[in-house]
DNA sequence: GCCTTAAGTAGCCACTGTCAACAATGTATT
DNA sequence: AATACATTGTTGACAGTGGCTACTTAAGGC
């Protein structure tokens, strides 16, 4: 990870070396609350030198979320089928890989939505945060246009879509949705719903 | 808040004076991160008195995560309306106080979802825990048994109607619900999905 | 050969959870 | 009533952490 013993005394990438390690430190742990110490002791230099490319903490954990929704907005494009027949055949393979993203990446999920650092809103209205929230605003929109979904007001079914898939990947980080309370196949029932709620009973 | 100048050596009812302190601390701050000896010394007590109620830190975190859960089931018993016609009747009001709840306590709903602390899953098959589930389970099974309810395994409208709650209530805390995004009224849009998705259409 | 940049070393300062030793108070037993 | 015991506080300290700041040293470009 380290410990080239004679490495130069200059990285030469420093920064870069900071936020890759942060994320393997995040990809470990639960939680975010990873001290820079630790990332300058397991990037193999001395606990000030990430000072040289970071103002502070904040910044770095600041740049580590926004990294955050550019893989997290790659993972659903990459999730994107190809052509769906059905509305659930849209809908599914996209929210699957949201969920498993968080769950495959719970400490930078969180970190992601934290409120405390980042300053909340003003973070997630950057356009890097919004490009994720777009994919799931198209998906609806070209929906309501096929007449596969109903005609509602389309942030209001963002906030449905959105709420539901937030919290699904939030009990699952938490590891709540456990067999006794909520079946054995949780998403899938969830998403079950969402769709029927969704889609145009027309059809 | 505390200081009676010449108070008895013996607090009396340390134990409870500690808990309401923690949950004001709770009331105050966003996330749940307080210190042990800032409850103490806001309870107006030693640094150390603490440790004759509770063995340690995650004692006190995890007695006042489950109070929390007593306090969500009351609110959620309290909403509960008298007779509903709709199905959206029936479950409006208790949506809304649930994610009430989360807004007015944020920190303390982030505590009882908090999976380092309290041991996870453990602590959430608590009958206290549990008990605000069973609500939840009560409506879909009346729902499912007057018909207004379509008739699926009701593990899985749970799992939907739970994690879009839970969503919306953590979207709400960390202040990403705005209208730029969701329109101006979020929660009442995506309930109105949930409300569709669960309704039998027949009805 | 100078100057900027990027690294290292050392340390400050504040703080935390926890424990041990001691003191005050209340309670039960003789 | 007197004494012993248990409970519940206080004080003080330990060991560790963590963010951040100086100051120093190496490397590279001009």
């Amino acid at each position: 990870m380290q410990d080239a013993p004679n490495r130069p005394y200059h990285h030469g990438d420093l920064r870069r070396a900071v936020i890759e390690t942060a994320l393997d430190m995040l990809r470990e742990e639960k939680g975010w609350q990873f001290t820079l110490r630790e990332v300058a002791r397991r990037a193999g230099v001395s606990h000030a030198a990430p000072y040289k490319h970071f103002p502070d903490k904040a910044a770095l954990l600041a740049e580590i979320a926004m990294i955050g929704f550019d893989r997290l907005r790659a993972s659903l494009a990459a999730a994107k089928p190809k052509a769906a027949k059905t509305l659930r055949d849209e809908i599914t393979p996209i929210a699957r890989a949201y969920v498993a993203f968080g769950t495959d990446n719970p400490a930078l999920y969180r970190l992601m939505f934290s409120a405390e650092e980042g300053k909340a809103v003003g973070m997630h209205l950057n356009e890097r945060a919004l490009a994720v929230f777009d994919v799931l605003l198209e998906i609806l929109r070209r929906g309501q246009a096929a007449g596969s979904i109903r005609k509602r007001p389309i942030e209001g079914q963002a906030a449905a879509a959105w709420g539901l898939v937030h919290g699904m990947t939030m009990l699952a980080i938490d590891g709540l949705l456990v067999p006794e309370k909520v079946g054995s196949a949780p998403l899938d029932a969830a998403l079950s719903t969402l769709v029927e709620g969704l889609g145009n009973p027309a059809t």
